[in-house]
DNA sequence: TACGATCAGGAAATCGGATTCCTAGTTTCC
DNA sequence: GGAAACTAGGAATCCGATTTCCTGATCGTA
């Protein structure tokens, strides 16, 4: 913390003995210069540790070479690793990421947006809790909508693709010869637990495999996952068992599934096939077994918005939502210890 | 998304029929002007939606009214509450975050540091993963370390004040009447595991009570959780436990430790009370029973590093460590159903 | 040798506000 | 009634880098 030893393009330009001009050339490659003197002004400016002040460059390129990272949600479980794809994309593009977290307050998101505006952000990702739509924000810079889309079809999102997770679910099941399989979803409202049930029903039915009982909703937690084995099978035990193949919408609701099938004596994956959705480390890693899930590749959204954005600000926007295929993790919760 | 509605000082001039300068006194309260015609410029600046350009402001202002969130760690499940607590107080003081996640490159660490500065911050927080103390960063400005503290003492560093945490479970296992415990740490080479370890032992020895065997390490798993209760106990059943409360590093541990001790049919609290750390409700929430822990108060933290930054750029810096008194928070796996 | 073309580098304008300094009016007070 | 003290608001300067002009020097060629 050596204060007051900024240094400004002057003076490096004394030191090199030439004009601000002239360093701003040298340090950027434009202009026409001798080679001498750019290596000249480049000593200049390593020795006095010159970094050129952002906000100056900013005033005059008419660009912040910043984006912002709206978050509505106070990046939680699924918006954390999304921003952080794409702070870490923005970062090879060379620019800066303005963290926003809106925490659900309506008057909070509306300040931040003003204030990304007044920093004149090159454009901003937004980005939500879940995968329901939500309305635009008003800006006057591209934006793009990550994990949440914007409810506005001209908008540019980028969301992950629920229907695909699921088909590599079913396929993965299907090849492990497993034929009655039962859903539990998490809240019955949301996009994530209907999504994944209307695309697995349909999956199975093109199967030609039974979908055992009717979806059970509950909420997202490990205990509502426990006490939906105990709806799933109904009393049944040993060799009586009405499905081989439990898919729970979520990593936390298959672990608790998990953990009540293993106290009930219910032997996963021999008897009943398990899998989650998410591959949240701490539950799929943890569960016991490990879980067969789906990881969105959150980090990667994250980017391909950042990517999008980057697009967008140099001029080539785009519209419409794009579905990230995920990524099957298949463990010990299908395929037993082998 | 309506571009090129820019609208610049000399616009709202313009309509309102004044010069820009006293657009900008009028807007800002300064200078000396009659009311009706602060009013008539508001009323201007509102119509056309002016939002001052920050970039602009910053450059004649010598401030950025930015400071910037350097995470060492790619903002897990310990930076990120800090950082999201730093960024909550920012905005009170009108100051927005910069985002920059190193993920334990140095590289990368040098690359956000330098765009920083090249930025003009007006200051940084520093946080990391685990609470080792770590190599201070050398900056033109202030710079306050959150979690993981600076190694120079003449830094300001805020971090969670383990033994107080581990002195409120003490207090809350004797009050219970438990006399004899045992303690599982994580990985051993950390100052988590020691630290709280050291003043376990300190706190049992002044109430006289006993430090069952020696300190457990392995790593931060529920596996290891599960696998410490076997040695804790040492195949010891019924009313031969050597042990009336165990004392875990972790939630993660605390967890894997109940479920092992339930499966050993040791009844948690009535046998064996169980203590967590980190209240990571995922975790101890999620534990059958919930478990008893320490918040460490991760937002309040971050919060409080952003006061004493904020109050470092106003000329009035800190220096040196201050600990924060965390939270006990008691649940179910010392205190039971009631 | 001379004249146009090319080149190196400097002077000045620019980005968009904030702020300092002035200058007409208007009050105030003796 | 005239000088001093305010007032309201505009003109000019500044922040620090980029960029556009522009000038003097060098080069090439007829």
């Amino acid at each position: 913390m050596d204060r007051g030893a900024v240094v400004r393009i002057t003076d490096v330009a004394a030191l090199a003995g030439v004009s601000p001009s002239t360093v701003s050339k040298a340090l950027n490659d434009t202009g026409s210069l001798r080679e001498s003197t750019r290596a000249r002004v480049r000593e200049a400016a390593e020795r006095l540790g010159f970094v050129p002040d952002a906000t100056a460059r900013s005033l005059s390129a008419r660009r912040s070479f910043t984006v912002g990272l709206l978050s509505t949600d106070s990046a939680g479980r699924f918006s954390l690793p999304v921003v952080l794809g794409a702070e870490n994309a923005l970062v090879g593009g060379e620019l800066s990421a303005l963290l926003a977290t809106a925490r659900h307050d309506p008057v909070r998101e509306q300040h931040h947006v003003r204030a990304l505006v007044a920093r004149r952000v090159d454009g901003i990702i937004v980005t939500g809790r879940t995968t329901e739509p939500r309305e635009p924000i008003r800006v006057p810079m591209p934006v793009v909508y990550a994990f949440a889309p914007s409810s506005d079809p001209d908008d540019a999102s980028v969301v992950p693709d629920d229907a695909a997770g699921m088909r590599l679910l079913v396929e993965h099941l299907a090849g492990l010869g497993r034929r009655r399989i039962a859903y539990v979803g998490g809240r019955a409202e949301q996009a994530a637990s209907l999504v994944r049930y209307e695309t697995l029903a349909t999956e199975l039915a093109a199967r030609g495999l039974e979908l055992v009982g009717t979806p059970l909703y509950g909420d997202w937690s490990e205990q509502w996952g426990r006490r939906a084995v105990d709806l799933v099978l109904g009393g049944a035990v040993g060799s009586g068992l009405p499905v081989d193949g439990i898919v729970f919408a979520s990593d936390q609701l298959a672990r608790g599934g998990c953990d009540r099938l293993r106290e009930l004596g219910v032997r996963v994956p021999v008897d009943v096939a398990v899998t989650g959705y998410d591959d949240w480390e701490v539950m799929s890693l943890a569960s016991r077994p490990p879980l067969t899930t789906v990881d969105m590749q959150l980090e990667r959204l994250g980017q391909r918005a950042a990517e999008l954005l980057i697009a967008a600000i140099e001029g080539e926007p785009a519209r419409g939502v794009e579905r990230l295929t995920p990524r099957l993790v298949a463990r010990a919760s299908t395929l037993g210890d082998g």
